[in-house]
DNA sequence: TCATGATATGAATTAAAATTCAACATATGA
DNA sequence: TCATATGTTGAATTTTAATTCATATCATGA
């Protein structure tokens, strides 16, 4: 392997070990870790029990390979837009754009990503996610730089950053899963979490005397 | 037991069924259904495994009646401020309050009712939650009817109900969440969360045109 | 005090899955 | 063609944890 040229072998072993990783996700995010066997996945990938032991030296391992490689997609895609041009709000609108779309074009992925990165990764042994957490963490940071800006140059009101970007992510999140829960029932768009965050939900001028 | 009156005996057969469930939460909320065994729960609640059995018929069907009294505990309180005096606004301050009181009271609670609602909820079969789910929905619902109302009275900006009650539920677990797994990092108060939602964090009169 | 029913106990059983590894297949190149 | 290396197999083993149940303990009232 070294450094440029993977080998016939070595591109073959590849393609193996993504396959196992693809079925892994699909099974894994219908119905968890604990839910799924050793056996199970290697029927449906057709290898042999023993064949995954090959490529991940247990159960743990290639879950957690899974893991990062379903963050790196997920967060890697949601990064890049922070970088695009234009001014901040340009910016976290394309953030969201970019998030619906991953979204909906990888159910599996965002099953597993969000079990990982919300509601307290109860799946597997604690110990695991502290390297996905960071990469979340990470994202909601660059995030929160763009806020930051955008505050410095008084084009949003002066709210922690860190907590906006808490919050955006929230509402996406909130929203986006409820569609995946229930697929039409109430539609939205990147301008409707846009609208609700940015522009008031209140109608009157004031908030407090009403 | 029948109607009023609960035996001495009974009152025992209670507590020793709540502390059972106590433990089992502390349990559970820190390390999940899977990470956990009945012996680890009987140790640490100071009775043998046979008689969690005599409690509960299975490992799941404890997990069961806990997501229940879990669920309970939580959604009630929030209900009710619901149906509080004042305006819409005002109820809904009421409920982001006791949300984050109950949130900050009951850790161990929230930490497994996030994984139940939220999530997912990976942990056990997927046959467990549609009772938690429905719950869940009813109270998504009566925050929607709240926000319609306001809507309505042209309190609040024409949204649809059920996407703000979603949205804002989004924002408020996602800030909730962030404080559990670091707290003191970034403090935040309901107020926050209002002024966020209600108000808007874009600082121009119209978002359209910059 | 003792007999009886109700409860609690935890070693033994069972079940389910993870993991191993000796045997097998296949590709490579001498 | 054959020897060797490399990759694959799945039955057998091991591990882990849920569940059972014969036995022990305890509380009650005769």
């Amino acid at each position: 392997m070294k450094n440029g040229k993977p080998s016939r072998k070595e591109k073959e072993y590849l393609r193996h070990r993504h396959e196992i990783l693809q079925t892994a996700l699909e099974l894994f995010s219908q119905r968890g870790f604990h839910n799924v066997s050793m056996h199970e996945i290697a029927t449906a990938s057709e290898f042999a029990v023993g064949t995954l032991y090959k490529f991940f030296s247990n159960k743990e391992d290639l879950y957690r390979n899974l893991i990062i490689d379903v963050s790196n997609v997920f967060l890697s895609s949601l990064m890049s837009t922070l970088a695009t041009p234009g001014n901040e709000l340009e910016k976290i609108r394309a953030c969201v754009e970019a998030k619906i779309k991953v979204f909906m074009d990888n159910l599996d992925y965002v099953r597993l990503y969000m079990a990982e990165t919300q509601g307290v990764s109860f799946n597997v042994k604690t110990s695991l996610d502290p390297e996905i957490r960071d990469r979340y963490e990470k994202f909601l940071k660059q995030l929160a730089c763009v806020f930051e800006n955008g505050i410095k140059k008084r084009l949003f009101k002066k709210f922690d950053p860190y907590l906006l970007a808490v919050a955006l992510d929230g509402i996406s999140n909130a929203l986006l899963f409820h569609h995946v829960e229930y697929p039409g029932a109430h539609p939205f768009d990147a301008d409707l979490i846009i609208n609700i965050f940015f522009q008031q939900v209140y109608e009157k001028e004031d908030l407090r005397d009403e």
